[in-house]
DNA sequence: TATGAATGAGGTTTCATTCAT
DNA sequence: CATGAATGAAACCTCATTCAT
């Protein structure tokens, strides 16, 4: 890892935590281990840091977002039912919300968004909006298999997305994300899948 | 008003907007009038300021719950749905959700809670243990009337609570608390309780 | 007490303690039980106690000066020894050293002497000049009544002021002046005088 | 001389002075020429220059003590009066108490005693406890050189070391360190030693 | 007598940042 | 790449004091 990756890595971590402000320059570098003076020849400001993390970040999300999109775009087959799961366990956790540098920024941003009118929009496109959008498109796909009618799906997506956010909330966006947690969260969430599809 | 609730006032509007640690004596005492020497005339530091909000609070939380438990301890009766929609209408929302001073101590809260750790368990227990209890007891009082069974209960009052959770979100703690939210949340609360009732 | 005189004792204590600029005016009315505002109806300013306290200690220290130079002017007798002991036990040390006024305004002038210039004035007139004259008459009527030569006196006396320093200092000047120091004082005192009255 | 060197050099003759509270981190940095945020780029904080201070005063008593160490182990021979004459005037006044950064130290101790309780043992070592050892160690030898009895040896060193305190304290400890008042207390010393030995 | 409320001056400290080396 | 040294701005807080009531 290079100075800057051991730096940004440094801060995403103290930002989760304590939140931009709360973290000094000092604080940094002093787990970092180099002078003050240094960072800012890596950086052009404390802002730079933040900076630099959500734009990793956006890139991390665009590449889902192709990929969900790719998938969403296929033509429709029987196992759809199985194309909504693989996406939800791959792309939303895997690679989302299980994933470390995405995890962390998650927290970041949800310390962050009352502080700054950037984060804020860019975490509720990454935590309401697109998740939204993508939730809806699988379970369109699957009405128009006959699931469930379409004008039920929206409810059934409003309803899905509120208790996907508890239970994230609950269990991955607090304290350390043990391997324990990451269970407790995908049992929770395949018992309220299988409470929707047998009402359904 | 007193200087001191002046003191108060100005600092919850404040904190509840740019969080404690963002908004400095200065601020405070730029926009109440007074010089930082007088501050500390009425409070021992800044964060007795914070103490004392969160004391007010307290209480008044205290006389909501008072209040509800003396009527879930009424005895059942058939016009119980317009217990359940009084409660939440008039304790939930009318005295707590919509009033002034707890709005911005919950907007308070939820940017606190990741830099204080008594304000997250104050937030934890006035955003979900207490709210949970509540309206399970409330859904408890319905199921025993026939409307649903026990069982079920349990479910519908975790979707409930999931649910409202996302709507105070959107419409009650982002920007500034206007008639024209209020009454959008209403709405949807009340449209949420229709598909709910039906469904059972 | 009135409350003018309760003031005065609680800052002596304090003052003698920690210094003059240690202690503030919140200590003092803290301890005496009023309010800050109140001290200024009873001083005019915080230089007002320590000034009120030298004054009383002035007087003080100028009755006990008048009742001493009455007795060295007395005619010479032959138990001359036990009026030098009489006005050493006396005055010396009843009345000045151990008198509990006395005593800690002597540890106050002690520490203030290096802040103040006119109270390290007081400091050496009371403990070094005026002690100092004191002795040397009283030895000087030994040496007329012929212990020992007016030329040894003064010797004898510098050394006799340097040793009841050094006591003074280590049982008098320091922690609590408990009964048992008192006596420690005491029988080191006049081991001295023994050896000073058997050598010449 | 570094500028951590001119903070310390300045804050010890403001402190010695002054005294620890009464000198301010301005006050040092007006009169060294930097701003007060680049003292705290030497300093942790105010307490951490008088603890450099006392730690280089340390270090300067422990080489002294470990030299006059050697020469009381050294044999005893005639010219032992010579030894005592020189260990008292090399150690104790050269490089002690007429040594700049030392007597500085002293008045700083002598003044802070009755603030801070690591100062005062200190000080009570430094000025008592030690000198009174290598006093003793030295009378001890002369004793066994027959000018006195070791009982005699006792008492002397009592005398000795009272008479010396309020010399040092007289012509040392006060007012400015000008030539003329080491003079003053050389002669002052000298003469006691020829009253003492003149005695035995 | 006593108090509540206010204040100006000053204290120590932290912080992000700059710049020559 | 990295550092040592410096800095301006701003933070929280304490203190002695004043004055109307």
């Amino acid at each position: 890892m290079t100075t800057k990756e051991k730096i940004m890595d440094v801060a995403l971590h103290m930002f989760s935590e304590r939140g931009y402000e709360a973290v000094s320059i000092r604080d940094i570098c002093g787990e970092v281990g180099i002078k003050e003076s240094t960072l800012y020849y890596h950086f052009k400001n404390k802002k730079d840091i933040l900076d630099s993390l959500t734009a990793k970040f956006r890139e991390h999300i665009n590449g889902l977002l192709c990929d969900v999109d790719e998938i969403l775009d296929e033509p429709l087959t029987d196992a759809e039912d199985f194309i909504g799961t693989k996406m939800m366990d791959k792309y939303m956790v895997e690679s989302y919300l299980f994933e470390p540098f995405c995890n962390l920024m998650i927290r970041l941003m949800m310390i962050e968004q009352f502080h700054n009118e950037e984060i804020r929009e860019l975490y509720e496109k990454t935590m309401f909006t697109d998740p939204y959008e993508i939730q809806m498109g699988i379970f369109m796909r699957l009405a128009k298999l006959g699931a469930f009618s379409e004008e039920d799906a929206k409810w059934i997506v409003r309803d899905y997305h509120a208790y996907m956010n508890m239970l994230t909330y609950k269990y991955l966006l607090n304290g350390e994300l043990t391997e324990e947690r990451k269970q407790g969260y995908m049992r929770e969430v395949h018992e309220y899948m299988q409470r929707v599809m047998s009402r359904g």
